[in-house]
DNA sequence: ATAGCTGCAAATGCTTTGCAAGGCC
DNA sequence: GGCCTTGCAAAGCATTTGCAGCTAT
């Protein structure tokens, strides 16, 4: 049996071990554990709260300062992106291809594709500088 | 000569005075001051600490709390609006009207028409919700 | 008079950091 | 072995809050 198991189940790590290896992150447990529920399985979204408590839930302990160390080491190897949707806490996505959010009234993210949004001309850009990212943000609230 | 006045100059606060009253807040001393600046003045994006500095300069004193709780009660009136750029700081936006942002490399927030952004079909909307708003952020960086 | 503000300082809440111990290559 | 990570706790920041004293109305 391998040691990293939780009850009854044996989550396979392989492909996050390959995952971080690939990304020249060390696959160390916290990572791989950390990994393993962010794209071998779970929500797309997460806060580091939301995936610290996932973590829990799996009968492991990792230290708040790690989720958000590996949260951030994800996310400058690429491997996730960071989006900015309120200034209350920090957001993860797994899916790091360009796209937009819809924050639902009960504050879920939910994706919406690139090509639901157009730009017409934009004003222009200073000298020197050019556009590294268009996000967009639709809140919903009760109707 | 009246009390209100900095140093050499002596700002009409009679237009600010206005905007207080008819959005129903007390034109108190600080808030005749911060609405001075904001709405016949300087910049029209502000976070708390660049109105705390801008309020410094002009030689009045203004407590830390009393920008915030100044900031948030024009916001409740629709005097500003906030702008949700990074997980950095709060952003308020003297120009209330739906439209969108462009952040530069130096961090400075430009505006962007409404009429620049369309939106084909949104992905549909969980049932009992409408959107409340609708904000795009173009990030910049140097070339 | 009195409900609403201000100032000051303490309290929050999320995120980062310092440091010693431990793990990966 | 050496460097990168972890854990833990302390530090940081932006923002909020509690409370006593002031101020518009």
């Amino acid at each position: 049996m391998h040691p990293l198991q939780s009850a009854g189940r044996a989550p396979d790590l392989t492909a996050a071990h390959h995952l971080l290896r690939h990304a020249g992150l060390r696959p160390t447990r916290p990572r791989l554990r950390l990994a393993w529920l962010l794209f071998c399985q779970g929500p797309r979204h997460v806060s580091a709260e939301m995936l610290a408590s996932e973590v829990a839930a799996t009968g492991f302990a990792v230290a708040q300062g790690t989720i958000y160390n590996a949260l951030n080491a994800f996310a400058r190897a690429g491997l996730v992106r960071e989006v900015v949707i309120d200034g209350e806490r920090t957001w993860f996505d797994t899916h790091v291809a360009p796209h937009h959010h819809m924050v639902d009234a009960a504050g879920h993210l939910h994706d919406i594709p690139a090509d639901v949004v157009s730009l017409g001309n934009l004003p222009p850009l200073p000298a020197g500088q050019e556009i590294a990212s268009v996000e967009l943000v639709v809140r919903l609230r009760p109707k």
